[in-house]
DNA sequence: TGCAATTACATGTATATGCAACTATTTTAA
DNA sequence: TTAAAATAGTTGCATATACATGTAATTGCA
């Protein structure tokens, strides 16, 4: 009997391939495409506290704390104090951070068009309903 | 116009929940779905090099050579110079780490018959049938 | 044979991630 | 109104990961 493939380390070495993917196009640069998602998100959020980025994100609020903190160091990201809630830190983009991540959007999108290139609209579609219904599974 | 998905955050969403899933179930016996993955490999693997670990685990060699450490420490993983080489280290499984490694199994199985009775035949082989493709991607 | 290149592994540095425990603030409810 | 509960965020600790560099051993080749 064959050896049962493991779902998880599956998947975790396909994530590790595709970040790397995704790395190289934005390596010249000085970004992450973790940095680059964290980017992105804050360019259509506007402002927001980092409960909203954590949920967006799905991260952890630990995580995303530690994760801000390179953005924050590089002046990408800002935050303010919200005059509503005193535990509330409102996180936007300097205009240097969306600078950055103007650059970073072609390289990103370079990298989705050789993805989608590689691995074809099908395969892609699959992934995509895969992930969505793995996230799912937190609910 | 709808704003494009990300391939990479997607993927790393569900993975982090896909290996929260496996790390619940295997909580209790205080290991980890990363260093069960590595267990695993040895019990399949027996005697083998760092080297070969790396292959099989899509691991950098950096990576593997930290991953290691906990499960030596805890006495789960030996190693042992190799007599042709001096430059290598085999390493196997203890009779501890046999014995974890059982009880992990079951964990495991546990894990993914939760994976497949939440997801389905058909989006699992999808998944898998795309992680091999992207893993692909690296040759 | 002997030195250069290669190979196997370790270490420095940095980010990413999660869990648990902590602080400060706001909300809820008695 | 005030004390308990909930909420937002931070910090301690540990593992996971990658890239660059360092070290030791082996191989290849002139």
């Amino acid at each position: 009997m064959a050896i049962q493939p493991c779902y998880n380390l599956a998947m975790r070495q396909a994530d590790r391939v595709l970040t790397g993917v995704y790395n190289a196009y934005l390596s010249d640069i000085g970004l992450k495409i973790t940095q680059f998602s964290v980017l992105r998100s804050l360019r259509y959020l506007k402002a927001c506290s980092q409960k909203e980025l954590e949920k967006v994100l799905l991260l952890e609020q630990a995580t995303l704390t530690r994760n801000l903190q390179p953005l924050l160091r590089e002046g990408w990201v800002k935050r303010e104090p919200s005059a509503q809630d005193g535990r509330v830190w409102l996180i936007s983009l300097t205009d240097e951070g969306f600078a950055l991540f103007k650059q970073g959007e072609k390289r990103w999108q370079a990298a989705q068009k050789k993805i989608e290139s590689i691995l074809g609209e099908d395969t892609l579609s699959q992934l995509m309903d895969a992930s969505e219904r793995i996230v799912k599974m937190r609910e």
